[in-house]
RNA sequence: GCGCCUGUAGCUCAGCGGAUUAGAGCAUCUGACUUCGGAUCAGAGGGUCGGGGGUUCGAGUCCCUCCAGGCGCGCCA
């Protein structure tokens, strides 16, 4: 519990208020904290706020206030308050030894399931970094609500049944000889078209741009679109097993990227899957008998089931449109909102229809990993959320929005207010960056930026990015899987930095960077700080006494370790990856810091490992292993593995 | 037409519920270990926080308005 905490909770007794804020004062000897509490109040309380905080300090000073040394009042009513640091030093380090690898994570077990899903990667091409910024930032909200007590289930939507799937199928079937059905209706001669020297979802990538110029060209192409897509949707011959195969290889690929940065998931949920098991047409029936959809018998949404919404018809730049939401299409199919309802609703677990699962196998942190499938079993245990969060990009909102006031409509209040769309900017390219990936600058906006383009094969895949880092590693770090590891802290660094919704441009020279604000310097400062603890040899932390005058730069460490519980309980709660980001750097900049220059005042600096002093040496050294231990536990909930080695 | 997001140093970004002198990193310039990891550290220059109003003793932060940019508002997926 932070001091401020305390003394917080006092301060609101006496005023009668909700919020209290601290502070640091702007000269040192002022104090190590201090709060505008009395200034903020003058108004509401009709005194001078100089009044108010003398107050303050008479009633607190009844208090046995843990840490606090003294209080003081500066004009024109600030409240300062001075820690006992030595006490608070030596109560801080023996809670990170007690509690190791949990200091940070919240102590109370919260009953709550919560259901995140992301990643949901169309499984038809290789991933882009994108695509990396959506898993990693649903790994690490996953990790953080884990840390903060909640049951977490992570999913994984596979849409096995979509257009973009059926493009490669059509690519593959249909582009080159032998054409299937013409030539031949043995599918090993279709899969001996794919040249083996690429791995499949690189190969993926360029026949998927291939087959869109392509549609440009020839209609009947086109039309052979239509009869796939219709085809994977009834799930059944040769077309749907070959797409399914196809996808599978694809997941394969997926799961194998996303595990180089330490991504893992508890089930795949496949659309085929959802379509097998008929979920719409019980959400559908529902629908109906909620009355929330209504069949359309004039207007231009004659002949559809729609789901009355805003002003009805609606002024756009491109005409005039309803804003009512069409679920069933007059040609009777069923539109992605539909089945998005359908499948929310099996998330919260208030859909009867459910999966049948089985295992998908083991993954490489040793976790189960399982996924739906026609021939699986019944199982209770996925699904059923208290909430949900789905982590898409922020141009889904709206299709998102529509999805949980559908729910509400249906008389799911509970279930729409427990739905959460954890929307993010996407991830554009930059001038240099497009450049260099031999994009002659067409339809750029003024600075150039370019949206990546799976269409045009205009993207940098995310296994491109991780092997470029590598190779860069490469040049001052021996082993490959050190390489490995610090090229994933790199770019899940870079990419948990930014704001959720802040558009990422993205730039080789800043993505590839290795000094500075980077997951490189993290993993420096705990290699370092566990080089020292090696060096120094064995020593009881839990009996190390803290001297009488404690230094700046070990007090500013120790604060911030102190402040990482609250940090974490933070991010959890604004579902903010860029928080923590912030925190392990703002972390390793004091270790670092400490490090140099411990002790500003001394005369000369000494290695703590050769401080002659047994007791000044064994309390330098233990703010380094409590420093160790409180970086190594944010890693881990930003998904990075912390090395003892570079 | 309506809705959401963004605008902070040359560049890329932090800045929680208002609080004393707006912070990092990159880039530029100047420096720093015969001892713990130089992928580091110290220092310098660089800002009317998009503009304008307002609330407040006090605004990058709250409210209004305008400007610029991005995204969304399909019987597309």
């Amino acid at each position: 519990m932070l001091v401020q905490d305390t003394v917080a909770k006092e301060i609101k007794q006496i005023l009668d208020i909700t919020e209290v804020s601290f502070n640091i004062p702007p000269k040192r000897e002022m104090g190590d904290f201090s709060t505008a509490v009395s200034l903020a109040q003058a108004k509401r309380l009709k005194k001078p706020p100089i009044q108010i905080a003398e107050e303050i300090k008479e009633q607190l000073a009844g208090i046995n206030l843990p840490f606090i040394r003294e209080i003081s009042v500066t004009t024109p009513g600030y409240l300062n308050f001075k820690i006992d640091h030595p006490a608070y030093v030596q109560s801080v380090m023996q809670q990170v030894f007690k509690e190791k690898d949990a200091y940070g994570r919240s102590k109370s077990k919260k009953r709550l399931k919560v259901l995140i899903e992301h990643t949901n990667v169309n499984p038809n091409k290789a991933m882009h970094i994108g695509h990396i910024r959506n898993a990693i930032i649903g790994d690490t909200v996953s990790r953080t609500l884990r840390a903060s007590g909640y049951n977490v289930e992570v999913c994984n939507y596979i849409d096995d049944t979509g257009v973009q799937v059926a493009d490669v199928v059509v690519g593959m079937l249909y582009m080159y000889a032998p054409v299937y059905g013409v030539d031949t209706t043995d599918l090993a001669d279709i899969w001996a078209k794919y040249d083996t020297s690429q791995s499949f979802d690189y190969w993926c990538w360029d026949l998927y741009a291939r087959v869109q110029e392509e549609y440009e060209k020839y209609a009947d192409l086109r039309k052979r679109r239509e009869e796939v897509l219709h085809e994977l949707e009834s799930h059944k011959g040769p077309i749907a097993e070959f797409g399914k195969e196809v996808a599978t290889k694809i997941v394969h690929a997926h799961l194998a990227t996303v595990a180089r940065l330490n991504i893992f998931y508890d089930l795949l949920n496949w659309e085929s899957d959802i379509l097998e098991r008929g979920f719409w047409k019980t959400a559908f029936e529902k629908l109906k008998q909620s009355g929330a959809v209504v069949y359309e018998t004039k207007g231009p949404n004659a002949g559809c089931w729609v789901v009355r919404y805003g002003r009805g018809l609606v002024q756009t730049k491109d005409g005039v449109r309803s804003e009512d939401k069409i679920l069933v299409r007059s040609n009777g199919t069923v539109t992605y909102t539909g089945k998005d309802i359908a499948y929310q609703m099996w998330k919260f677990g208030v859909l009867e229809n459910d999966f049948l699962y089985k295992l998908w196998g083991i993954q490489p942190n040793g976790q189960e990993l399982f996924t739906t499938a026609p021939d699986g079993e019944q199982m209770d245990r996925f699904g059923h959320a208290g909430r949900v969060i789905n982590v898409i990009d922020v141009r889904q909102s709206y299709a998102q929005q529509i999805v949980y006031q559908s729910l509400r409509k249906l008389g799911y209040v509970r279930e729409a207010k427990n739905s959460e769309h954890l929307g993010y900017e996407i991830v554009v390219l930059s001038a240099s960056a497009a450049a260099e990936l031999g994009e002659q600058s067409e339809d750029v906006d003024q600075a150039g930026i370019q949206a990546m383009s799976g269409r045009k094969g205009l993207g940098v895949k995310a296994d491109d990015l991780l092997n470029r880092m590598i190779e860069r590693l490469m040049e001052k770090v021996e082993k490959r899987e050190t390489a490995e590891i610090l090229a994933a802290a790199a770019v899940r660094y870079f990419m948990s930095r930014f704001g959720i919704n802040k558009m990422i441009v993205f730039d080789f020279n800043e993505a590839l960077r290795t000094t500075g604000d980077t997951g490189i310097y993290i993993e420096y400062a705990h290699a370092r700080a566990c080089s020292i603890l090696a060096k120094a040899g064995k020593i009881d932390f839990t009996k190390v006494s803290t001297p009488e005058k404690v230094t700046v730069p070990e007090m500013n460490l120790i604060r911030i370790i102190e402040e990482y519980p609250s940090v974490l309980e933070r991010s959890g709660k604004e579902r903010s990856p860029s928080g923590l980001a912030r925190y392990a750097f703002d972390l390793a900049s004091a270790f670092t810091d400490y490090y140099e220059n411990p002790d500003p005042e001394a005369e000369e600096r000494v290695p703590f490992i050769k401080i002659k002093d047994p007791e000044l040496r064994a309390y330098r050294l233990s703010l380094v292993a409590a420093f160790r231990q409180t970086l190594a536990n944010v890693m881990n909930v930003l998904g990075i593995v912390p090395l003892e080695r570079i």
